[in-house]
DNA sequence: CTGTTAGCGCCTTCAT
DNA sequence: ATGAAGGCGCTAACAG
């Protein structure tokens, strides 16, 4: 094995020159050569290919055979055409952070087994895309944020299938969603923090202002307050936008102005870890001095330092249900109009569980 | 803000039954629609779309304005149909773990400014996949070990651009290819566990047989030991696959064979997390008793405990000169056969840096 | 500079 | 069960 790839040693100087190669001649096999030469018409052809209707056995072994022989391949694009399906669908997101990655797997299992094409396109524009629009998809999954209003009901006007991701639909428009359960868990992560560690003092670290999760986090955060009787402090909350660097930069400003806390809980875990940066750059212990927890549970949070203490959002189930419930739109079958996935609180060491036996 | 949001209550029994929508009704706005309205021709239209011959500046504007008012969006299928060009470009990939995340970023940036579509297809089949073939596609990015050289050889025949990522092209198949020098950095990285922390029983704990990073990884490895007059001991090579649970078993059964060592080199990052979470339990105080390091810097590794020290590949700009190679080469531009980005030492804790001082 | 027209590859009625 | 023929929406000669 060594061997074999030794030879392909990046030795540079042995290729001699660029590289210039020919447009691609696409083997233009068309289904008219295959009824030819299985001596049938286009007609039959498209039946056996389509399973439209019933062709005589042997006729079918007889095209089968002959589509294997020329290695036919039905031209998408012609198909689409003529019946004005794509076979494809798409997903909208706004950028293609580390987040994504467990729930475009989900996502790509259930399209792949469908049947479906998969068309991935990240833009903050919030426009509706041409590229995944009505002429290119059969159905749009929507991740929350990367569509303006006016965009979803335009889609919705067409009736041009979409599902919503971690987010709901405006007014009072049918377009089903799936997202997770936030604010039980929230409250359970606090009344954590609360009870077995005796913060009083937590600061929430907000995501952005338009997101739901965040918002449900915060409602999470402050009825566990309340329930011990806490008073909600508005100096303890800042804002935030789900990205590292603000989330630290937030912190530091919070230690700066001298406002005291014993407990900072992030909106999601990319949040924690920023504000687990500004703590230790300004010397406080995590979690002796503060305690620090976050929401998500991305792959990393299990090996940052300590640990972080977090709420697990199944992710790639999302994107199952969600590519499932688009599959599902798109075929005329009922769907639910909100799925909302169960959450788990997973207890690390960063809220100073572990650490003090 | 907040208050906007709170009416979008997750309440379930709001909604009080199944949604069921009808099929997309796409616009049938055609461009015959178009020609009409304007008072031309459908040629003219075409024309002025495509940019393809100069329409007086009347005519254009009246063109325009119609098809704005429309909302005219051409059929890409028919485009495609008519034309035999997709304007889309595919990547093959096995998986969609985290490390792609910031090569996805880098294709898709240069692919949208290209004005490319960007089909995404994971799959572990080695198959040429019939969705980003010929028909679909203008052209396809290929993730090492992603297809199978047979499919390769096709491809070639068909004249269909490809480029390779991470991966060289057999026999002498004129495929361009974009990696990162893997040799060089391997050898300054064991250098500086050899010199600087007197490491002398070296572990090195491989990615997958067929991959050519982690081979010419242990070329470096190798290399740094001779040059040190250390022996090569097989003993302290260990089989993997670029997977963290994969490494820890690895690590967990050096540790139980009584194989004594100082040091471990992963292949890759997510290996260097196996090892650390063996030796973790293993009792093994990382960097005090063993140096532990990886390569490629994934977005993780600076958070880990310790922050691993490893080697910085450029990943995000890997996938930009990908698509950029695979641009020019479907415009038959001239590419470069090969592109060798430049990797980077990067020292944290782990390999014992920056706690002895 | 503009219009007419013949396909691109496939599906799908309508006959047979 | 099978063929023949008309489109799907657009582009690209070819005329003018």
């Amino acid at each position: 094995m060594l061997d074999s790839l030794r030879k392909a040693h990046y030795n540079v100087t042995g290729y001699s020159n660029r590289l210039q190669m020919t447009r691609s001649k696409a083997s233009s096999i068309t289904i008219r050569d295959v009824a030819r030469h299985a001596g049938v018409s286009v007609a039959t052809v498209s039946r056996f290919i389509n399973q439209t209707a019933t062709v005589s056995p042997e006729v079918a072994a007889r095209v089968q055979a002959t589509m294997t022989e020329l290695r036919f391949v039905p031209h998408a694009s012609a198909q689409r055409l003529a019946t004005h399906k794509t076979n494809a669908l798409g997903l909208l997101v706004e950028n293609l952070h580390d987040y994504f990655s467990p729930m475009f797997t989900g996502i790509e299992s259930v399209t792949t087994t469908a049947g479906f094409d998969l068309l991935i396109s990240s833009s903050h524009h919030k426009e509706f895309p041409v590229t995944l629009g009505p002429h290119n998809t059969d159905g749009l999954l929507v991740f929350w944020g990367s569509l303006s209003e006016a965009s979803l009901m335009h889609a919705c006007d067409l009736h041009f299938p979409i599902v919503l991701i971690h987010q709901s639909p405006p007014r009072e428009l049918a377009i089903p969603c799936v997202t997770v359960e936030n604010k039980a868990a929230s409250m359970r992560l606090v009344d954590h923090l609360i009870e077995r560690h005796g913060r009083r003092r937590i600061v929430y670290l907000r995501g952005p202002d338009d997101n739901e999760d965040s918002y449900w986090r915060e409602m999470g955060y402050r009825e566990a307050l309340a329930a011990h009787g806490l008073p909600f402090d508005p100096q303890l909350v800042a804002a935030g936008n789900y990205e590292r660097a603000v989330a630290e930069a937030a912190t530091c400003q919070l230690l700066r102005a001298g406002v005291a806390f014993d407990a900072v809980f992030g909106a999601d875990d990319e949040t924690a870890l920023g504000a687990l940066s500004a703590l230790r750059s300004a010397g406080r212990r995590v979690p002796q001095d503060v305690s620090v927890v976050g929401f998500d549970d991305q792959r990393m949070s299990a090996y940052l330092t300590p640990p972080l203490t977090t709420v697990r959002a199944p992710t790639e189930e999302v994107g199952r249900r969600a590519a499932q419930q688009l599959v599902n739109l798109v075929r005329q079958k009922p769907v639910e109009p909100l799925i909302l996935l169960p959450t788990e609180l997973v207890i690390r060491q960063s809220c100073g569980c572990g650490s003090e036996g």
